[in-house]
RNA sequence: GCUGGUGUAGCUCAGUUGGUAGAGCAGCUGAUUUGUAAUCAGCAGGUCGCCGGUUCGAGUCCGGCCCCCAGCUCCA
């Protein structure tokens, strides 16, 4: 048979061969990188036989789907080495994810890091086993008996699960056979290097009400550098990690009685998150926004006609008991329902709309006690909050406004490259979650589904991760540990301005119910500055930095003049710091480095005398001499966000 | 909330088999007047996360709670 190579020559291939035959057939160097293969565009073993002309790509660690497949078989050693030495573990689940596999183990005690190096050892052996890793499938019924054989009830569930017509494959090493959908690679012995991260419970099948088993995390390479250089990286990030250098630069700290998820913000901080809401609230101001300042609680009755009484109860901090007689309060876990009693105050006709309301606002949200970190999941936040009421026909023009806005606060604070689009859509399987029907849900989705595809964004689609009450636009970022939040999101709603009267009156003297669109500009605050402070290394642009320069006397003799020049570039608007410390200059610059603060202005003698300013940069050293005038140009020139 | 890890000076961390707590940095005082990433000396600093238990005696052992970290679940 023929097969056609990703250069565009064919090969003629016997029957009976395998892939990694063909592969040493074209070169040996490519048989031994070889970890998989891509058969008529499907992911597939090497050692799978073709039958039939095809068109075959050879894929090695550098290919995605290459490197998959080596992590994956990867956890599978694992997990034989898991069962060589605690051969009453059960096996759960296996896959290779993103920067490495993991595999869920039921077991009576947890792993804990000894178990780790017993574990990498005999992974070593085998490795240097050099196990074949054989497929093959078992109609099931025998599936069913061969997993009963081997005592692994989660087989056995996952099996039950798998629709009727599925293939049910299997795959073994030695004496270790695990169901799995493959692809693997040949042999254990191309795992040349690995290491085991981390141990944590994680529930069987993701589920909370579920048993927790104990998950082990490692990663696997081709070549011991690669591994360390991973492993050099995952120290890298942590150096970054906003929840360690927030605290060294001292933009936030906690204390154990204020409580958990709620940080103090310090004056560097405090400053950061200032310089970002005039900066939101001046731009909002130039595109139409009406500025709402709302109250932060309100009787429960107020959310029961927004259904977040209904739907988020356990996210809610009420004050009384919930099901008590008389008045009980709760604080606010979002801004609509109050924002909405702007429009509501007055009969609004359609030529009132689109209406934009805008606040600065802050949310109380009773996460559960595990969720906390740092500055990016906590109780108390302060969020650009909007909601903007609007004909049908205006709805496509203001989404795309929201997201303009949006797309502006990210390139300002230079996030924009490392942003993902996601819409978010209702899962129609677990309709207690939202509000309205399924007929309103899929009509207001292909809405959205429109204007999107007309924003040309590129976007992945996610469903059961829209609000209760309708579809939503997510932008997301990952914090330096790779996790995906939420940084700014926008919804279409259709719902609640029913549910709360909202209405215009229209041209034919008929009153009607706006859409709304909620959304924010900048996301929340506390977690924009943790994502900043991550990006930048502590090192923020000078726009946002929160004290821009230090003026650095080299002796006492030039103390008065340092602080002249201080109060000179602070009546200029300047955040400037001077350090009147008797130390010696090399002291006051290694500490203002470590502060990332962005320029530091040497003044001694010399200076004094030429009237001009040594002037050092936290990024390139020092920059030479220049008049004050010239320095405060540079300021000028750099103090404005890049938009 | 769940699983695991952790909690000792402001910070980073030592602290042996249970015998009464230590370093570096930061702070304060003094000396030094300094030219582009750490000047020297001295001083002070602790309810060993909190509460209870075992013990003649607990930082150390046991129990409960709290906080912090990672992951799960959840979410901006």
């Amino acid at each position: 048979m023929q097969i056609t190579l990703k250069d565009g020559n064919s090969i003629s291939v016997e029957a009976g061969k395998t892939l990694l035959d063909v592969a040493e057939s074209i070169s040996g160097g490519l048989a031994r990188a070889a970890l998989a293969a891509r058969v008529d565009g499907k992911v597939t073993d090497l050692l799978y036989k073709p039958d039939a002309d095809c068109a075959l790509e050879i894929l090695t660690f550098d290919d995605p789907d290459g490197r998959h497949a080596l992590r994956h078989t990867a956890s599978h050693v694992m997990a034989q080495a898991v069962k060589r030495l605690y051969p009453t573990a059960k096996l759960a689940i296996g896959p290779a994810i993103e920067d490495g596999f993991y595999y869920d183990f039921d077991v009576e005690t947890p792993f804990s890091s000894p178990d780790l190096e017993k574990i990498e050892a005999e992974m070593s052996r085998i490795v240097k086993e050099k196990l074949p890793v054989e497929r093959f499938e078992l109609p099931r019924d025998e599936a069913l008996d061969l997993v009963a054989k081997q005592g692994e009830p989660y087989k056995t569930e996952l099996i039950n699960d798998l629709p009727e017509d599925a293939v049910i494959s299997f795959y073994k090493q030695g004496e270790f056979t695990d169901l799995c959908a493959g692809p693997h690679i040949p042999d254990t012995g191309r795992i040349k290097a690995f290491k085991l991260l981390s141990t944590t419970g994680a529930y069987w099948r993701g589920d909370s009400t579920k048993k927790v088993l104990c998950r082990i995390y490692g990663t696997a390479f081709t070549k011991k550098d690669d591994l360390n250089a991973y492993i050099e990286a995952l120290e890298e990030a942590r150096r970054r990690d906003h929840n360690r250098i927030g605290r060294e630069l001292e933009f936030f700290t906690t204390t154990d009685y204020i409580g958990q998820g709620l940080p103090i913000l310090m004056p560097k901080g405090a400053k950061v998150l200032q310089i970002l809401q005039r900066f939101v609230e001046d731009e909002e101001d130039r595109r139409g926004y009406l500025l709402t300042k709302t109250p932060f609680m309100a009787k429960r009755d107020l959310y029961k006609i927004s259904g977040h009484w209904q739907h988020y109860r356990e996210g809610m901090f009420i004050m009384g008991d919930p099901d008590g007689e008389g008045e009980v309060f709760a604080l606010r876990p979002m801004t609509c329902p109050f924002q909405f009693q702007v429009y509501l105050s007055k009969t609004r006709s359609y030529r009132d709309l689109p209406m934009r309301f805008n606040e600065t606002s802050t949310l109380f949200r009773n996460e559960a006690s595990g969720e906390m970190h740092g500055l990016i999941r906590v109780r108390q936040f302060t969020i650009s909050e909007g909601h903007l009421a609007c004909l049908p026909e205006q709805l496509e023009e203001e989404f795309r406004g929201c997201v303009d806005l949006a797309m502006y606060m990210l390139r300002a604070c230079g996030l924009d490259s490392d942003v993902s689009f996601r819409f978010s859509k209702w899962d129609p399987a677990n309709t207690d979650k939202y509000i309205g029907s399924a007929e309103q849900w899929d009509s207001v989705q292909a809405l959205m589904k429109q204007i999107l595809d007309g924003l040309e964004l590129d976007y992945t689609e996610s469903e059961g991760e829209a609000a209760f009450y309708g579809p939503k636009l997510d932008i997301q970022i990952r914090n330096v540990f790779g996790k995906e939040d939420t940084l700014i999101t926008i919804q279409v709603d259709f719902q609640l301005a029913e549910r709360f009267g909202m209405e215009y009156v229209d041209r034919d003297n008929s009153k009607k119910h706006p859409y709304i669109i909620h959304r924010t500009s900048i996301g929340c605050y506390e977690r924009t500055l943790a994502l900043l402070i991550e990006k930048y290394a502590g090192a923020l642009p000078l726009w946002l930095a929160p004290v821009q320069a230090v003026v650095l006397p080299i002796t006492d003799r030039t103390h008065g003049a340092a602080s002249d020049l201080r109060d000179r570039l602070r009546r200029l608007g300047y955040r400037v710091d001077v350090d009147l410390r008797s130390e010696k200059i090399g002291y006051k610059i290694r500490e203002a480095q470590n502060q990332k603060i962005p320029y530091m202005l040497v003044l001694g003698d010399k200076e004094a005398e030429s009237g001009e300013i040594a002037v050092r940069s936290r990024a390139d050293g020092d920059i030479g001499s220049m008049t004050v005038d010239e320095f405060i140009q540079k300021l000028g020139e750099q103090s404005r966000p890049p938009v």
